[in-house]
DNA sequence: TAAATTTCCATTGACACCCATTTTTACCCA
DNA sequence: TGGGTAAAAATGGGTGTCAATGGAAATTTA
């Protein structure tokens, strides 16, 4: 599986649509077929996507699994993974249209503070989104945290 | 198997009726043909729904379990697991009318305090409904716990 | 016959699809 | 190496279709 990787800017349209960019689509394409799974991050104010197939994986594992332990109360009740559920609660299924665009919904891209513009990150096996400007802050942070780790580091 | 994601709001008119969202729809026609499963939640004020064909899988399940356990007795009784008989007793089979539509049962809707509108959330292989502004307020409770989490093992 | 429930139809609005235009990128050749 | 050209990507907007909703008619139940 090919990594996705490097940061895109693209423009949001007054209907909320963006580009997905052509390397990710590309690579989406090879092994998702069609169709982004969008959820809020839980740390961050990003978005997290990954391809569909994923969560169909994650959901079959979980309930071989109940079944075949025979908790099968958690499987009728949720008891077994409240965090997982919320996830799914929370996340949306965007199909892309013949454009290779898909359109944010209203409460992810509060989330993540978008408004007309939108930053496509990859981070390896899957990618982030990201209002520019906040994520050039993020950015800046992270790299002082790091430079400050490293030559903590260097001193000790 | 294709997975119940994300939260859809619909309308409940003066005659109980709401409709199911499309997506969830489309997922119940490809497995379970017609009809949706309902049973209050025993841990939150939600409703639990699955397919048709979930209940036989657990219960083909259930019984080879105690089959091959040789629990005889347990199998001519109640089958050991009494909260999933319960569960069943009160389960609702609704059915989708021409629209796409379902009619909540007065004791779900008091059960779940749904009045005029309604949240369909999707959690992977199930789904559940809830009322609004009760689930708003879980959300928020679910959220808070999750990030204290996540917190601590960041700091651990 | 009255009440309640289900089926049918009609309206509204959102969204997916289609096509046109602009911008960027890649490629070729002088 | 630079300019010119072709291809692809990104963007903008119009429109038809389907989902959601409301109400009336028809059917069932008490």
């Amino acid at each position: 599986m090919e990594a996705f990787l490097s940061t895109h800017f693209n423009k949001v349209d007054r209907k909320g649509r963006v580009s997905v960019p052509a390397p990710f689509r590309a690579i989406l394409a090879r092994t998702d077929a069609t169709g982004l799974i969008v959820h809020p991050s839980m740390r961050t104010k990003a978005l997290q996507v990954n391809g569909r197939n994923f969560f169909d994986r994650l959901n079959r594992r979980r309930e071989t699994q109940s079944l075949e332990a025979g908790e099968f109360e958690k499987l009728v009740d949720s008891g077994g993974h409240p965090a997982i559920d919320l996830m799914m609660a929370l996340a949306h299924d965007l199909p892309i249209d013949g454009e290779g665009r898909i359109v944010l919904p209203r409460d992810l891209a509060r989330h993540a503070e978008i408004e007309d513009r939108a930053a496509f990150v990859g981070c390896g096996n899957r990618f982030e989104i990201w209002s520019p400007d906040v994520f050039e802050a993020h950015k800046g942070r992270m790299l002082a945290e790091l430079r400050e780790r490293l030559a903590a580091e260097g001193a000790a």
